[in-house]
DNA sequence: CAGAATGATGCGATTTAGGTATTATTATGC
DNA sequence: GCATAATAATACCTAAATCGCATCATTCTG
C-alpha cells in the first residue's frame, strides 16, 4: 500500500467523481480507477458503490475514511516534526551542569532558547564535570558545563563561560572588614565556615590545595550543608566563607565581600559539546548563548 | 511512501542490522539498504547513524519510529475492522420499529445479538411503516419492524414476526369477565378506554375500521396517553381496553383478558430489509432471530 | 433514440523494486 | 600488524508496477 493511494482515496471521498478527484491529484482518470482498485483489492472491500454514473461510499469506505485521514495527518505532523527536527526547532536537547555553573546568565539564556525554540524540551542533569565529558563523548549528553579544563586538543569543542576569582565573605563587624583586600596567610588563621568533605570531595580538595599553594591550611569552622546556612554563621561572626566572586551581586545585609590579595582559586566553567555529532540543537544553543554574551 | 518502507524501518530499529532484519523480512539484505535509503531521502532526514560495520537510530530515527509504529498499529487495527465489517461482525446496524414491536422477543434478539456481535453498533430509531420501507429502500436503515403487509413481490424481503389476535382487558368484577369469549356487538356497547387520535392517528382509524367491519363504532371511555394509566381505568371499571393477545402474560391483577368472539383485528408485524443491499450485518440479524424463534 | 457523461479496460513505454554478485570498509583474532 | 570475517553499499539485470493515451461500455438526459 502507497501513501498515494491513501490520499487519492480521500480524494475522490470528498469528489465522488473519477475525473475531478484525478484532476486535483495531478493525474489521468484512468490510473485513479486503477489505484482505487487496487487498494480495494489489497483491502478486500469495496471502498465504493459505483456503477458507470455514479459514486458513493460504502460503509466500510466511510470507516475507512476516517482511518485514512487520521493516518495521513499524523503522518504529515511526523513529516513537520522531523523537518523541525533537522533545523533544531525540534527535539530534545539533553545539557549536563555542574552546581556552580548555575548562574544569572545561565538561567536567562535556557529562558531565551526557550523563548526561540519553544517545541525544543530541555533535559538538565547534574553531573561531575568527568562524567559529563564522557557523556558528551559518547553522545548521551549534548551539552555539558564544566568545571575541567579541557586541552585545546579535546576531541570535544569547548568555550569558557566563566573565569572569575574565588572571594571571601565576611561579617560586616569583622575586624579585617576594614582592609581593602584580605592575604591568603591572614585567612589562614580565621575560621572557614564550609561544607563536609563528603559532599563535593573534588571541590573540597580543590580548594585544600588552593591553600597548599602557599604551604598552608586552612582553619575549619563550622560544617554546613547548605550556602544559606554558612551565611548566617558568617554574619554571626563565626569565619569566613568563599564564593564566585558574581556571587556578590546578590549580597546580603550584614555581609561584606573582600578580594584575596594573591592569586588564590579561580571559578572557570566551561561549555563544551562534541563538534562530531553535527546537531543543529546544539548549534542553535551556543548561538543563543552567544548572543546572550554580546 | 509505501507502508512496507515503514514496516521495514521498524524492523530494522528494532534489529539494528541489515542482515538480520532483512531475514525477518524475508528479503535480501541489498533492498532492505535501498528501501531505506529511500525513506531517508524522501523524508529528507537520516534515520539511521551507519557505518561498515553499526546501526543505530538518529535522534530523528528514534522520533520517527514512535511515529511509524503509531501509524502501522493504526493501519492495522483499520484493516481488521474492515475484515469484520466484511463478515458482519462490526459496523452499525440500524434498525427501526413501530411501537407495537416492541415484545419480549425483540428485546431479546436485540440481546442476543449484541451478545454474539459485541462490536456492533444498533442504532434504533421508531418510525411510522411506510417511512421505514422508504429508509429501507434507499438504504439509511437496514431493518424494520413494520405494521404493513408487504406483497410478496415487493422488493424488500420480509418476515412475519408477530400474527396474533387483539384481546380486551377488563375488571375483574365486569359483568362480561364471567364469559369465555365478548362479542364486537357486545363491545360496542361498552366505553373503550383509549388513546388520543393525535397520539397515533393510523392505528386509531385501524381500530375504527375494525368495528365498522360490523357497522359499528366504539363507544369512547376516557382517553388517556399512557398504557399503564389505561390499565388503571379499565381495572376501575370504566371500560375495557385493547391489546396484543402476547401482551396479557404480562398480566395485571385486577384485570381479566378475553378473546373477541368475531374475527377482529390481528396486529401483524412483519422484519423488512433490502436484498439488493446484501449486508452482512443484516444477514446476521436475521440469524439470530430466526435462532430465536426455534 | 441519440448523444453526452463517466467509469473501466487494453496496450505500450517508463519507472520502480527486488535478487544476485560484488565491492568497500571496519572490527577481530592470531 | 596482517589476514580474515562481518557487514553495509553498489552494480547490474530482470520482473513487476504504474502511468498516459486511446477506446469501450454503460447509463442518464433530452
Amino acid at each position: 500500500m502507497r501513501t498515494r493511494q491513501l490520499k487519492s482515496f480521500i480524494v475522490l471521498a470528498e469528489e465522488l467523481h473519477f475525473g475531478k478527484a484525478a484532476e486535483r491529484l495531478h493525474m489521468q482518470q484512468p490510473p485513479l480507477s486503477r489505484q482505487i482498485k487496487a487498494l480495494e483489492n489489497e483491502l478486500e472491500v469495496m471502498l465504493f458503490k459505483r456503477n458507470n454514473r455514479k459514486v458513493e461510499l460504502t460503509e466500510e469506505g466511510a470507516f475507512f475514511l476516517q482511518e485514512a485521514k487520521a493516518i495521513i495527518t499524523r503522518l504529515t505532523a511526523a513529516q513537520h516534526t522531523l523537518k523541525a527536527m533537522g533545523n533544531g526547532e525540534a527535539g530534545t536537547l539533553r545539557i549536563g551542569f555542574v552546581d556552580s555553573s548555575i548562574t544569572e546568565r545561565f538561567v536567562i539564556t535556557m529562558g531565551r532558547f526557550k523563548d526561540q525554540y519553544p517545541k525544543v524540551i530541555i533535559e538538565l542533569e547534574e553531573k561531575v564535570s568527568v562524567e559529563q565529558v564522557a557523556a558528551i563523548g559518547e553522545g548521551s549528553l549534548h551539552i555539558g558545563f564544566i568545571r575541567t579544563q579541557l586541552a585545546k586538543t579535546h576531541e570535544l569543542s569547548h568555550i569558557n563561560v566563566i573565569n572569575e576569582p574565588y572571594i571571601i565573605a565576611l561579617a560586616n563587624n569583622h575586624p579585617m572588614a576594614e582592609q581593602e583586600t584580605v592575604s591568603v596567610y591572614e585567612l589562614a588563621k580565621e575560621p572557614l565556615i564550609f561544607f563536609p568533605h563528603r559532599k563535593n570531595p573534588g571541590f573540597y580538595n580543590w580548594v585544600l590545595n588552593g591553600f597548599a599553594q602557599y604551604d598552608l591550611m586552612p582553619k575549619f569552622g563550622f560544617e554546613v550543608e547548605r550556602d544559606q546556612a554558612a551565611e548566617m554563621f558568617v554574619a554571626g561572626g563565626f569565619g569566613y566563607t568563599l564564593l564566585p566572586s558574581t556571587s556578590c551581586r546578590m549580597g546580603r545585609r550584614g555581609l561584606t565581600y573582600k578580594r584575596i590579595q594573591e592569586p588564590f582559586l579561580d571559578l572557570r566553567i566551561s561549555m563544551a559539546w562534541n563538534p562530531a555529532h553535527e546537531c543543529p540543537l546544539v548549534n542553535n544553543f551556543i548561538d543563543v548563548f552567544k548572543q546572550q554574551a554580546g
